[in-house]
DNA sequence: GTCATTCCATAGCGACCACTACAGAAATTG
DNA sequence: CAATTTCTGTAGTGGTCGCTATGGAATGAC
């Protein structure tokens, strides 16, 4: 028989206390925001955090994972769900206007702005790997649209890729920097009449 | 008659120290960056560094209007320089694919780049109004040339000079993320395909 | 020379950092 | 019930942070 885990069982709803991880570190970045910062917006103790998650860094692992599928897949699904890079890009755009400054939230996205000068190279170069390969897939799919026709045949899709890469990394700065959603939803717009 | 400073002479080279931290602040950030490390790398003891530039806070303020001057200025330049608003974009544009990845010293742009996720809301917010406050000179030079009929009278000239601010804080990004400069180079000229 | 002034090097301040030793509490096992 | 296991709260650990007290060194004034 399958017996629950013996001994005492937590006393939190580990999930819960991820979200409100993934608020913290999405608005103050890994460095700046401290274990005593988190154990409180957790309503944990430290031995708590540390038996749950491991450590900091780990926990900051664990929470850029649950940011991808729950604040980050937008993207993905755009460039997934759409018939050619083009209208997955323009959607990409659009929704990344809307995400980066929903209210009740913190604006940008965690990805992009959270490890930014961060004293662990480790850290920093994680999150940067998960911008470029996010580049290299739009890049893929660049010449998958030049290899059909869809897009025209001395298109550099390299530069066509970082082109979009910058333009998100634009909107977050932009958004943290206070521009409204209907600002950086016509300058998503915008971007793309630089299209071929 | 007018006479040296009495006293003790400062043993180092303020500007040169001053230049040294520059470097540091740039690659790392404010945060990122300790009294410790600077110290080390401008060659003097902690009490010099307070009785020279106040503190840390300080520093970094002296060490932003320095880099506006000697590295920063290429873009005002730009937009004074050229006889449009366009000329003068896509000058910018083009001079920060190549100053944002320039060999020898830090990538990307301090002002965009050094004083994200801080704790200090003071240091943070300077120099987010540093980069507003350039987003806003576009503004207005697009709004003039709106006014001449160098620019279409429906151009929404806060939503274009977003898209501007969004692509140069994109190249610094990308810059830092490991883009090449001729890469930065077609992305600036790609950018410029959007302008009305 | 002597004094006043200014700067420098050492050494260390309290505060905060990520992290943990320890003991008691709460569960299952028998 | 007692024994075992696991988690929790308190109270710290050593280390680094920005910053400074102190005493001696290097200058100009006289």
């Amino acid at each position: 028989m399958e017996s629950r885990r013996r001994g005492r069982p937590r006393s939190f709803d580990r999930e819960a206390a991820l979200a409100q991880a993934t608020l913290l570190f999405w608005e103050r970045g890994y460095e700046a925001t401290s274990v005593a910062d988190l154990t409180r917006v957790m309503g944990i103790g430290p031995p708590s955090l540390y038996a749950a998650f491991g450590d900091k860094r780990a926990l900051f692992e664990e929470v850029v994972d649950s940011y991808g599928h729950a604040f980050g897949a937008f993207a993905a699904r755009a460039l997934e769900q759409e018939p050619t890079t083009r209208a997955g890009v323009a959607r990409m755009l659009r929704e990344a206007a809307e995400e980066y400054t929903r209210p009740g939230r913190p604006r940008g996205c965690l990805v992009i702005s959270a490890a930014t000068n961060c004293t662990s190279e480790e850290v920093e170069g994680a999150l940067r790997e998960r911008r470029n390969a996010t580049v290299r897939d739009i890049q893929r799919r660049i010449e998958h649209d030049i290899s059909t026709g869809e897009l025209p045949e001395g298109t550099d899709a390299r530069v066509l890729a970082v082109y979009v890469g910058a333009v998100v990394q634009g909107l977050s700065q932009q958004a943290r920097d206070g521009a409204t959603r209907a600002e950086l939803e016509a300058v998503a717009a915008a971007a793309m009449s630089a299209w071929p």
